[in-house]
DNA sequence: GCCAATAAGTGACCGCGGTCAATTTTGGAG
DNA sequence: CTCCAAAATTGACCGCGGTCACTTATTGGC
């Protein structure tokens, strides 16, 4: 039985995503050129492909990671108690999903996969926030009429459309904060009339 | 005074744009190519570009035209009686909106200008979905703690949130109306526990 | 009808993501 | 140690969107 994976592999790997996170730390996320990645790593083009299936492969493992660590924090944030809790809890991963229009394009293209044995990194933390959400909303004073999963769908549908709107021009005047509170509210502790 | 714009730029776009439909109407969107459509229009390529931004600007003109003839049909269907009604109104929009992933990706890049001055219209057919959107839920059995432009950005932000789903792995086993369904009647018709 | 001034059109060229046949390196079998 | 098949790497090449200095057509003033 070989040795299915040389060191050699994971050392060119290693220094590939070095050598990417030195650009993104320098230029950021848009600015990332595969040339230049394979530059800074001292290997031929070729190589880049052979680690990786595109460019946005490598973006789904930087950005990834991020989205992960964001997580992290999240996950051990106390229960929010309100809608404005959970705003001001979530605000530092939004925040960063929306740092650069690109960065936002990237995820939303890959926070879907489009076959089960290709997910990557952002689908799984779409997972893990969906997860995550849906813990507190069971436990915090919410709407039971539906379920604490469907809740946390919706979180994050309004998530996306507040990010989405925060790159309009016809609606950016207000801060994403704002843009989401009311949705929120709305979503999560409906008043109808009687 | 000057007439401003040239008979041979009208007929140039325009053959441009005849071009553009008949390799869509071939191949689809994905599958159209600049060099394809500046070759059936029997011009060369540059002239393209002093017509169009950009490639993303012939998609916004296609697809958004399209948006638009769809949104008249929904214009001029009798206001929605529920939830099923609503989403049956809606289905030929989101139906075309997910025909191709390429498509989708375009719409939800462009259904937010970055500046005022250069809106697209894509980004003018959602201006006018959430009117109509809006308009209907005034008047229906809906909830009436919200305004009815709120609600009618939520029916949104689920659509693209159900759309997403068909494109994912994880969650294409439902339909999209499947998808769909439980989101707007805990959004449009919430029964949250006394 | 002629002549600038301006608009429209041209195509060679570039940037950059991605491919692939050829080459080098690796590590285990004999 | 030698040999060789698989794995890793290479870099010339391609496809395609987008640019720009230059050519060609159009138009209003005389």
């Amino acid at each position: 039985m070989n040795k299915p994976v040389q060191q050699r592999t994971l050392k060119t790997r290693a220094r590939l995503i070095d050598a990417a996170n030195a650009v993104v730390a320098e230029a950021g996320f848009d600015a990332l050129r595969v040339e230049q990645v394979v530059a800074g790593a001292g290997v031929a083009k070729g190589t880049f492909f052979a680690h990786f299936k595109d460019k946005d492969a490598l973006m789904d493992l930087l950005i990834g990671a991020r989205i992960d660590s964001y997580l992290d924090q999240i996950e051990s944030a106390p229960t929010p108690r309100d809608v404005d809790d959970l705003i001001e809890t979530l605000m530092p991963l939004l925040n960063f999903m929306t740092c650069e229009r690109y960065v936002f394009d990237v995820i939303l293209r890959l926070s879907g996969a489009a076959a089960v044995e290709q997910i990557g990194a952002i689908a799984m933390t779409f997972e893990r926030h969906a997860q995550v959400v849906a813990k507190w909303l069971a436990d915090g004073p919410f709407r039971t009429d539906v379920s604490p999963e469907l809740l946390a769908e919706g979180v994050h549908a309004f998530s996306i459309q507040a990010m989405a709107l925060k790159f309009c021009a016809l609606h950016n005047s207000q801060t994403l904060t704002e843009n989401l509170r009311p949705y929120l509210r709305a979503w999560l502790m409906p008043q109808p009339a009687s």
